[in-house]
DNA sequence: AAGGTTGACCGCCAGG
DNA sequence: ATCCTGGCGGTCAACC
């Protein structure tokens, strides 16, 4: 297979972890995986020395002409979403996005797509952090900062640091399979697709409140009790809230309501059960809290647009004994 | 396939 | 004034 090129800016003063997380997908070797070959060109994205806010300093022979070759461009999130970026690197973008080169931000990236111009009037997301600034300088972008990632096509934008691991996975789930995903996720020790947006994943900016406490403790103890059937009323009268008190207390703590909180753990559960194990899929959809496999089956294939028995033949990859795996180097 | 039932979600308002 | 709570009821979707 012809070997994609994948561009990754790298800036002054980027935060290692960025960077690593587009190298780490797309740069490693996993030919034995089943998947081809990328070639990752780091590009300096602006002159001069490039430190990291690790400290140590990046050298790369790539610049902003290399973006010519590439067929993706990454911009992994941006040293700070007030500092403007180049110029030189926004016409680049540009330039390249009217090439047809897909141009993908992870993280505050957004603001550099931005700032080119490049979302204006089209879907996206950012970190969940700088989501109201962002809408407030870039009213004309239609910003989701409930998602872990946006795909437009030729645009691609993802939330949050980690949810660049999502996005970056996602791309390559798209082009070459959830087979070919999953090897990826397996070897960086990730879930192959998370569930939900990055809701979740906002913590409140008062989490110690003895109230809300009271959401965290119910939240643990559900996790832990998923296959009892569980409504808003008796879940309600367990932390003593009457019913309209908990939907807003649970959506305050969690960003999310109970019924999608709740299904999105019964299908993380049933993800790794399917995983790992033999159980059937009328074991799997009982532990996980569905009332039938039929039920697991349809919430199943419309999150993750695979059956459960078809994701648990993609995630082995090929028949496995003994816990080795052809794919695992 | 249509219709009924149930439960979840949420806007709204009144009261603390 | 501001925030939170409890209750009502409309809408929607899942399930039968």
């Amino acid at each position: 297979m012809q070997a994609e090129t994948i561009a990754v800016v790298a800036y002054d003063r980027i935060n290692p972890f960025n960077l690593g997380v587009p190298c780490g997908v797309f740069g490693e070797d996993r030919t034995l995986g089943g998947l081809p070959r990328f070639k990752v060109l780091v590009c300096a994205g602006e002159p001069g020395i490039l430190t990291t806010s690790a400290g140590f300093t990046i050298a790369t022979s790539c610049g902003l002409k290399d973006f010519r070759r590439a067929d993706t461009v990454i911009v992994p999130s941006w040293r700070d979403p007030e500092d403007d970026p180049p110029q030189a690197l926004l016409d680049a973008l540009c330039r390249a996005h009217e090439r047809g080169t897909r141009i993908v931000s992870l993280c505050v990236g957004s603001y550099v797509l931005a700032a080119a111009g490049l979302l204006e009037g089209r879907p996206a997301t950012t970190h969940w952090y700088w989501a109201q600034r962002f809408a407030a300088r870039y009213p004309n972008v239609r910003l989701n900062p409930q998602v872990l990632y946006v795909d437009d096509g030729d645009i691609v934008t993802s939330a949050g640091t980690a949810a660049g691991i999502d996005c970056c996975l996602h791309l390559i789930r798209s082009k070459y399979g959830v087979k070919a995903a999953n090897v990826v996720a397996r070897r960086l020790v990730v879930q192959p697709h998370r569930q939900g947006g990055q809701a979740q994943y906002i913590e409140q900016p008062v989490p110690g409140s003895a109230k809300d406490e009271r959401i965290g403790v119910l939240l643990e103890w559900l996790n832990r009790n998923l296959r009892a059937a569980h409504t808003l009323d008796s879940l309600a009268r367990r932390v003593s809230m009457t019913r309209r008190t908990f939907t807003r207390r649970f959506r305050r703590a969690t960003g999310t309501t109970l019924g999608k909180w709740l299904l999105a753990q019964q299908l993380a559960l049933a993800q790794r059960l399917l995983e790992s194990g033999d159980r059937s899929i009328d074991t799997i959809a009982y532990a996980a809290g569905f009332g039938s496999a039929t039920s697991l089956r349809q919430h199943f294939t419309r999150a993750l647009q695979v059956s459960p028995s078809n994701y648990r033949k993609a995630f082995r990859g090929r028949p496995t004994r003994g816990g080795r795996d052809g794919e695992i180097r």
